[in-house]
DNA sequence: TATGAATGAGTGTTCATTCAT
DNA sequence: GATGAATGAACACTCATTCAT
């Protein structure tokens, strides 16, 4: 018996394969590389298909950016409803979350590095991503600061922390291409804590 | 008096305004959406003396990217040779070096992160990325395992501080596109130096 | 009642009309000095018309030259299918054939010529009238032989005589390139017969 | 003792090495494919030079065209003054002599042979052969016609056995593009002899 | 709704020609 | 006279987008 899917259903189903294919491709080649005739071939449409989801190679890259965005935020803004405990808990949990997100989400961090790379050719794109980097330090402001107080973070301004956290974590995704093993990452976890507070011990 | 150029010291001027016109435009645009006529433009030459200098549009990304590397390698290779005294003191006056190399270099660097992010698309130039890492790896490792006898670094394995270290590099550049100010590199110097043993003390 | 064509139809037609325009314009400007533009406003198309229907400049042009070369062949090769009775009657008719069919093929013939002046640069275009030249020999041997067992050809080698009748109908087209009456046609089949053997009498 | 050249005698020597140059490349390559840059190398003059002894690319190969062909004309124009005796003597002595022209400036003949194919793109050089043409057809008149007379010649009219020898001699060097041994310009005379009358004897 | 043929603006590259040295 | 750097018109080809079927 196959499944009764209803038009609608269908049809998200076939704009979100359109969606995946573009992210790939747009990944891997970056907007101005990437052919929308490729994108289709990958999705297993027909190009004209895709103008009938998107309005244009344009608008589909606006939609493969900020779609998977608003799923990551999440982790991101919503920090204390992810994470719960002792300051350093949530920053230990939130590092490994995230690190596990970047690893994961390897193709669509590409996407952002593209638009991070690019201000004036994505504004309203880049936009986003200031906005989102805001919120995240105005969300993880209350969880270092607590930190702060209770002697286990470095006394430093809490959107320097922030930043810097950011930057090891986007700077990973750059500098650590090809490797993934599951150990690396455990590593990696450790280094971007020490950028909260001194973490002598191992493990 | 009108200073007498010779006919070769006019070609190199030549060559390097074009290069640096294309360094301009590259890093803003990317390789793809880079016309060569705008490089010629704000080279204020012909287009067609653009390949007079460099064999193709490809070939002067190449050049672009490599040879500008050769300069910056020095500072990441012959550390021993550029930053002498305690290991700290290394470490610290290197960090230095390097993040205001990073902040001057703003276009360069978007040129590097525009071959990390399509290691496909630039083999050779990705290769000469890995190189360079790799050889920052081996030139520090004897300062940090120097460091970590005398009990100022963590007891990582040294790639692994390098590579973060390497890391926040990278991504501090993505992250705050916008902001320079003095005062920020100061402090992101001192986040970096973080990931190499726990500095509690201000300044 | 206007006619229905199938898409496969209208594709076919518009690629002979394309292919057509090619000829003509091939033909009288050569390759190199032909445009895909000239050739895209002969046919009534876009430019970018004519590459959906051939890959490239080259791929059209092989496309010109090989595919009437296949509806030539046959009355080159299948001789004996096409022409029949005495060896004479034979070589008579075939020339009466192949002499209209070279003053009706004009523009193509032009092509012909082009190829054979460059075997550097058509490679795969020439070997092809290569093996037509040597299947035309193979063809024509046992009706020259017969002709020569019967006393009305010369007792030359087979393949002189059908290299030399070739030459003469190539030569010709380059020799008489505007005279072109039907005059001219029918003397013209009486020097090429020459070749085969000596005809006194007129007519 | 080195040989001492006048300037116009060192001059005319290189004006001659460009124009070889020229004949090797055009031949090759056809007008439009062959670039002044590969003519100045293969003489071994820089290209700046070609300019200064010829006008222009075209000027170029009319001087190409027109100055060998002067030469050519003399035995074909000049035919009673060459070739003396008998009419069949004088025309079995004629086609030794342009058979053995044409397999010598082999590539020359290209030259001729693409300007025959571009009536329209190099008028004036048609013209010249045109001339050229008509200059044998009046010059071997008499010739035929005496050996018609002593019934040794086809009673055709004289400018259809001269034209057609002209196609035969055209045609074979676009047939036979590789063959040249001896042997064979040896049987191609016989043939092309045959246009003028019947020799049924071998040799 | 899905398709893919048609379109033509846009771009890298070539190359004859000029001209300052 | 000889050179070759500079120039820019010209052209093949790509590809996003449209639209008839």
């Amino acid at each position: 018996m196959e499944p009764k899917l209803t038009i609608d259903e269908k049809k998200k189903i076939k704009r979100s394969t359109i969606l995946n294919a573009a992210i790939k491709l747009y990944s891997e080649n970056g907007f101005a590389e990437t052919k929308v005739a490729e994108i289709a071939k990958e999705a297993g449409v027909s190009f004209g298909t895709v103008f009938t989801y998107f309005d244009s190679k344009e608008a589909l890259y606006e939609s493969v950016f900020l779609e998977p965005l608003e799923e990551i935020k999440t982790y991101f803004i919503e920090i204390e409803k992810h994470f719960k405990g002792e300051p350093l808990e949530v920053v230990k949990e939130m590092i490994d979350c995230h690190v596990q997100l970047f690893s994961m989400r390897n193709e669509y961090l590409r996407i952002i590095q593209q638009v991070l790379a690019r201000p004036d050719r994505f504004p309203k794109l880049f936009n986003e991503l200031n906005d989102f980097v805001n919120g995240f330090i105005v969300s993880i402001h209350p969880v270092i600061e607590a930190g702060q107080r209770l002697g286990y973070f470095y006394e430093e301004p809490t959107s320097l922390i922030a930043k810097s956290y950011l930057s090891i974590l986007n700077g990973m995704r750059l500098t650590f291409v090809d490797e993934s093993t599951s150990m690396m990452w455990k590593e990696i976890t450790r280094q971007a804590l020490r950028l909260f507070g001194p973490i002598t011990n191992k493990g």
